[in-house]
DNA sequence: TGTACATCAGTGAACGCGCGTTCACTGATGTAC
DNA sequence: TGTACATCAGTGAACGCGCGTTCACTGATGTAC
């Protein structure tokens, strides 16, 4: 059968929707391609028309995740409430959603023994949104900061959400997450 | 055979050191027991007369290394060398060891995803080493600090090594390493 | 002292299953003649 | 206008492989009689 012109891209799409989450959700290495294919109600067998490989998958997966995240971190910072976005990024909600979170606390550690073009393109556009958080860093501050500092103020969301959620005591974890907002508005001043 | 009184736990610590390393450097998911058992020198018929599952594996060797962790960072912090210890968590030599190194910045975001018994073994092991980095902050800040800023504290650790372990440029990478280390110093002031 | 048996870590093949990937095939539509 | 063919996303079964787990068996030693 041959389908309307954008039935291609749109199957494309709802296998990589499919993806983006359950990656995050699962873990890499936690979901196979089967399960993802279904997901996107298709079968297996189409996979390869659409994608070289789960590798090339999971590359685009987490580009198009955080562009997507990089473009609401840019509005969310128009009017410079770095406050916002750090309560939002350490919130209760978002411990809850990883499959729809953001990809760098979910799969930041798989990610790092993936091979090197998945690394690579990983990093810089984890870089991109690092970038963002700088510029409004440097504006609070009124001094330069670098991109490295910018990288430990990222670090310190990143990893305070993930002891966060690796505790099943609810009332210490959400105590985790407000004091990483408190140490992250020390790190802006 | 009959064996002498400490071969079996000689084995068991055989099977629970492999486990440990590849774990860390490979994620629970990216090894599997056959792999574990070659590196002990046993074939994996065995593993079932040490282990009841991969499952119960995990979490004996998630708490031996926190254990031996949270004793050497016992040991560290006893002339209250809280810098020294930061600086040797987010040194160039542990990024490039994580099947030796802290099993928190290499499993936390996999034990997440892992059943409630395994996280909260490790959320309470974790807990008891934060709880000495909570002494030490209290001490320089010479004001009481809560269990759950103490875990803001070891979340920039654990979320700044992981960035710099993904980042491919290693320039960049050690530049992130060294910005965790002046903004663990500005939180511990 | 000598023989029969119990112990139990270790062996190695097998279980069913899911993995990533491949492939011969389908069939509705668009194009060429 | 009617027929033959090319297109190509999708199908579904199969590939070899590694997974966690099970199991009948081995065999050197210690114990009981």
């Amino acid at each position: 059968m041959r389908y309307a012109p954008d039935h291609n891209d749109a199957a494309r799409a709802r296998i990589l929707d499919a993806a983006s989450r359950l990656f995050r959700e699962h873990g890499v290495d936690g979901v196979g391609l089967a399960t993802i294919m279904a997901e996107a109600d298709l079968t297996v067998g189409t996979f390869y028309t659409h994608f070289k490989s789960k590798e090339a998958l999971l590359q685009e997966s987490l580009l198009q995740t955080l562009k997507a995240r990089n473009e609401a971190l840019r509005q969310a910072l128009v009017d410079g409430d770095l406050e916002l976005a750090v309560r939002t990024y350490l919130s209760v909600d978002h411990r809850d959603a990883p499959g729809t979170g953001c990809p760098v606390s979910a799969l930041t550690a798989e990610v790092a023994r993936h091979p090197l073009p998945t690394r690579k393109k990983f990093s810089s556009e984890v870089g991109l949104g690092i970038e963002l958080l700088v510029e409004c860093l440097s504006k609070r501050r009124g001094a330069e900061v670098s991109q490295a500092e910018g990288a430990a103020f990222f670090g310190l969301l990143v990893g305070t959400l993930q002891l966060a959620r690796a505790n099943p005591d609810r009332a210490a974890s959400a105590a985790i997450l407000e004091a990483g907002v408190r140490a992250a508005l020390v790190l802006a001043k």
